[in-house]
DNA sequence: CAAGTATATAAACATACATTTATACGATGT
DNA sequence: ACATCGTATAAATGTATGTTTATATACTTG
């Protein structure tokens, strides 16, 4: 009779898919993506003009939030439109960025 | 008269700040080792044990999860304790679990 | 001061990732 | 069919990051 499997803990975290998010939440541009969304569904090019990054690089942070689900992609005409994929992807972004205030601001160095 | 640097929202969220966090969580092993700590104070040798992993690993990453301000450090006779600098730490990977799973679960490809 | 334990650091390496430049693809209008 | 616009992809490049192996540092005990 050999152990269970899960080496973990009671409740069930799924660390590899919780740092594929949080991999996916690791970069400047896609969050000022993600924040940009956060307005509405929106085209390349106008999140390209929006934030004053380069087209490429647009189409590939939006690639990496596809493949993290963050966002869904629609056709129309000449057009593709991103848009998130959930709204509570913003709660997290406010939660880590009060997390990032309070660690910064309870820190007793200098 | 001048355009004010804030180029974002009406809720300021320092991206940078906040990107920063994020990286630091977005190594599993990292995720493992705060999942660990959450149980509590520990040594590096225990955290070591716990996990399964190399000394010099643990004690890089450590280093990184310090770097990001989400343990403390202290030293006792010959061992060295970490801690989770905050108990929010663990709400948000709860969160980030959470979403993760949402967003595996609404998606509607197979 | 020598030896052992706990931890950190350095070096080396492979891999991943962000960014740019150039090009291809797809839709639309002439 | 051609030109044009919107978007994606490829190639190239520099940099960051995770991991291992080896070594150094700090503390404790004899």
């Amino acid at each position: 009779m050999k152990e269970p499997l899960t080496t973990g803990t009671m409740q069930s975290v799924n660390l590899q898919a919780t740092a594929f998010l949080a991999k996916a939440l690791a970069d400047e541009n896609r969050l000022r993506i993600i924040q940009n969304l956060a307005q509405g569904k929106k085209s390349v090019s106008r999140i390209v003009e929006e934030l004053g990054i380069s087209q490429p690089l647009a189409s590939h942070h939006l690639k990496e939030l596809k493949r993290a689900l963050l966002v869904t992609v629609e056709r129309s005409g000449p057009f593709i439109y991103y848009e998130l994929a959930d709204p509570c992807i913003m709660t997290i972004l406010t939660d880590l960025n009060n997390l990032a205030a309070s660690l910064l601001a309870d820190r007793t160095k200098f």
